[in-house]
DNA sequence: ATTATTCATCGTAATATTGCGATATAGTTA
DNA sequence: TAACTATATCGCAATATTACGATGAATAAT
């Protein structure tokens, strides 16, 4: 029925699904790849960078915002972007976890 | 048009990407999380243990194949599934990249 | 050989995502 | 105030994802 059965999940595979799904777009990847290039915090250049609208790029930020991998702050007309790098320990955590010794790989 | 310009992007980005994507669903992480408690490799006991059918869980699996996080051993009539860390660095070398210090969140 | 078990695949229906043009909103400037 | 600029949002169309029952394929057990 393409609906997600979400309340039967643990809220941290909740959180965690949810950060991986906003990173699951190659867009969305590239508008982080180039914030994280930035040196100062840059905003819709995104739009001259990207092959994308300029309302699409808008949709992206918007669920990067969602997912909190984002925060803005509006500079005059233009809004400035940054990584908000609040959950990524999350990340490595969950990463972390599927590494663990007693997993050594048993299919060869 | 709800297509993705995937030849647009980096190589790197669209692998990343799909990473991502394919670990964006809970029962995917679900299905991850799973493996990784148990000490050998366990296969369809993921069915009695997530709210979804074998159905479901089958087409998962073969997403989760199809990224190459996981690897199947067919052993008699069940299939041993294990985790694939091939490609962890991959997702550890994108998130220490959004981390560098030239980006000291300029956001307040 | 027949039956049971395990997993994969097909077909279908419901929902979500993606992208863009058009338009709205809000601050800036003349 | 009136234009200009930057970003957000709406509405639509195309495509993708998700889920499940039904069915298929392959091995194991009787």
């Amino acid at each position: 029925m393409g609906i997600t059965k979400t309340d039967t999940y643990t809220d941290q595979t909740l959180a965690v699904a949810s950060i991986f799904k906003a990173l699951g777009h190659p867009a969305r990847i590239a508008i982080l790849e180039f914030l994280a290039k930035q040196t100062s915090c840059i905003c819709g250049e995104i739009v001259a960078e990207l092959p994308l609208s300029q309302a699409s790029i808008s949709r992206h930020l918007v669920e990067l915002k969602a997912a909190d991998l984002i925060k803005g702050t509006i500079s005059g007309t233009s809004v400035c972007y940054c990584i908000n790098e609040t959950h990524f320990p999350l990340v490595n955590t969950f990463i972390q976890q599927l590494q663990t010794p007693t997993n050594q790989s048993c299919c060869s």
